[in-house]
DNA sequence: CATGAATGAGGGTTCATTCAT
DNA sequence: CATGAATGAACCCTCATTCAT
């Protein structure tokens, strides 16, 4: 209609694309960290498998570092949603924490990319102030002042978490576990601060909600193209 | 007196000189690996730090990951044999494990070298048959047997155990921790295994046999050199 | 009020438009060749400066040569009035010379794009039929006819002009020099002309006209964010 | 005889290879840097020139500045060598000038690499710290102390003087100019600093000794390539 | 005409590896 | 065996240029 218009119109497109863009390229990054690790020069298999000119990478993304950074922050994200999600109608403590194990266990398992970019990126993704610890924090304060949990420094408690949660991802990537590794480590960890077994044997049995990965979300769209990757690798 | 005499001395003394050699590129891996992870391009930096020229790193490794693997080989060898050294009078599995844990945490507080590497190296130092894992493996079915250690897969048990020591280095090496954060971690790690409270903090306040590196070792130079850098760093 | 009007209208409004944007684009190239130069490569820095898409840019020059000539060019025109305005009047041709490589200096001197810009783009300002050379060689021919300067090849006596002003510019902006530096140059270059010590001491103690850049001109404008940008550089 | 013959042997070898292949490196700098001159990007082109891989080349030069800087200070070295020769055995040091500039001038007429890369490199060259400007600030008050030119101050002289001497060199590059064209400028230069027609006249028609270029020297190989390489162009 | 995303050629640099001495 | 010059593949990154909107 007016003058102004048009050039609106051309902004919002030109953003939109530029998210798509962004999008493909996170994607593949992830996919690439999956395979490759997070070690390695991963700029040129991240534009082969984006399908991308070197120009446009850099358009984007400066640095190996810089691309893994905002991964891990995209990640994060669509990862605190989804855990959040599963158990953030549980009251008790010690059933948010068990519930929040076995949720990002269960993920690492069916999704493989998951699981292996974060057995790649290991202790690079265990910031202390990385957002999941933010909610973890929360959980075993408040699981303490209940008394549900024994009296133990928190930030030795989140040690002890995520350092066994990386461990155990690393074991779900590189060995074939059996289907209740989740719950057994979950289970374990519950004993570890303070749950008798015979409760963390009930918490750990009681039905996991449903975890569903959006399918245009970026953890989507990376596990579709990962899991068809490796269905052409052995066809 | 005969003629092969001297060709004997000449082969022993060339032995020598070339496992001397190989010790000083190790020493030289083992702190650039320390300063600057595994995942760069390490050799141009060994092969400064040993002062040596490039033709000769390659009479001795091949690539990157061969010299890894050889330092983590060798290096842990010269672990068991302290760590063994510091907990093989012990009969008692739980101070066993606990004393162990200590010693292990406690060597990666005071030897920089140490604790930088195994930071580094994350994971991949977490192999499930590495000979370390052999005697924990044996002291924590020791303890089950014993009734000590509450019973529970022992994999797991270890998955745990390893997990929150790898966790607890990282955090020594990137934070400043309180002196006592060892045996915090240990008493933690007792009571997740079953250890009650009291005894737990029984164990870990015995007092800790002195773990000295022997200078000519490995270990022993390349801390010997990696605190001299520091030192020149920051004059 | 017929339906031509407002595309006539239109027409010049679209015209005038056109001259400001390549007006702004000039003025931008000019602040960047003068601080880095005219051989590395320039658009990127000249966009970012006009703030202008880079599609645009292509839209009023090809290349960076192409950019450059368009400057050179429209700059001597600049040069060419204000010059011929600060020595129009005078008849005598040592006079005439004397105070034109005055006035050239001293332009160097206060405005320091042009002398920035003169310095980087050197000899290749020193084309033997641009404009400028036009008017010093009639000059110098008056001069010569009038029996005030020596007889000589006017090519030579030009080289030696031009050669010595490059010489005198990349002096004036490289180091700090005299305040009365350019009179003293012009003093040198009338004596190497023939003119006698004290004749030349005389023409170049004469007041110089006021050189003024008009606040709308290309050097103008350039000037004007030039020295803003060197008061923002060091505030 | 000894057992680290060898050693100083191959040392020695190889300081030999180094030394040539440097030397052919900055041979086709020249080269390259008279064809595109000193903006551009040339390090390929040297890599082309010189038929050696990249990486070769990176052993010895880091930048394009580095190799600019190599070269200029590689070149004056043999240049001043070549016209100390000429001038060295003369007294007067209006002759010495003279015959300087004229020998410089000769130098970049007859070798079409020194001329051109002196034209492309420009005010670079014109150090005022630059070994070649010592020797002219020396002769330069030589003549002044005795009489020979008119009192001014030297640093002034030496703009002129080399201000115009590039501007020569120009211009013997870009036109093609009389045979007597160094020659004239020099009796131009000599009455600029005071001497009078006649003497200037009588002192650039002294013969120039000859200048000759040692075969396997920098500039003698650099300038036997170009040549061929001219040769090959226009068949 | 203005915009700015996309492109790909090409320059700059590092590095693992080889090989003559 | 030690040495270190030479190599070329591969990576990192920039820039001129195009083109759909």
């Amino acid at each position: 209609m007016s003058d102004v218009a048009p050039v609106d119109h051309r902004t919002r497109v030109a953003a939109v694309r530029r998210l798509r863009m962004r999008g493909r390229l996170l994607e593949s990054a992830m996919i690439v960290f999956a395979q490759k690790g997070i070690a390695s020069s991963v700029i040129p298999d991240v534009i082969a498998a984006a399908e991308v000119s070197q120009g446009s990478f850099y358009n984007y993304f400066r640095t190996n570092d810089d691309l893994f950074e905002a991964l891990a922050h995209e990640l994060s994200d669509e990862f605190i949603l989804m855990i959040e999600s599963a158990i953030g109608g549980i009251e008790e403590a010690a059933l948010k924490v068990a519930t929040g194990m076995r949720a990002y266990l269960r993920m690492a398992t069916s999704y493989k990319v998951v699981g292996q970019f974060i057995d790649h990126a290991g202790l690079r993704l265990a910031t202390r102030n990385s957002p999941i610890s933010g909610f973890l924090h929360r959980d075993l304060k408040a699981g303490q002042q209940s008394g549900t949990f024994r009296p133990m420094p928190i930030d030795m408690a989140m040690d002890l978490i995520i350092g066994t949660g990386l461990m155990a991802i690393h074991r779900i990537v590189t060995e074939r576990m059996l289907d209740d590794y989740p719950e057994c480590i979950a289970a374990l960890l519950l004993q570890a601060l303070g749950v008798c077994e015979a409760e963390a044997d009930r918490l750990i049995a009681l039905p996991l909600p449903k975890l569903t990965v959006p399918e245009d979300s970026l953890l989507g769209r990376a596990e579709a193209r990962f899991s068809a990757l490796g269905r052409k690798d052995t066809p």
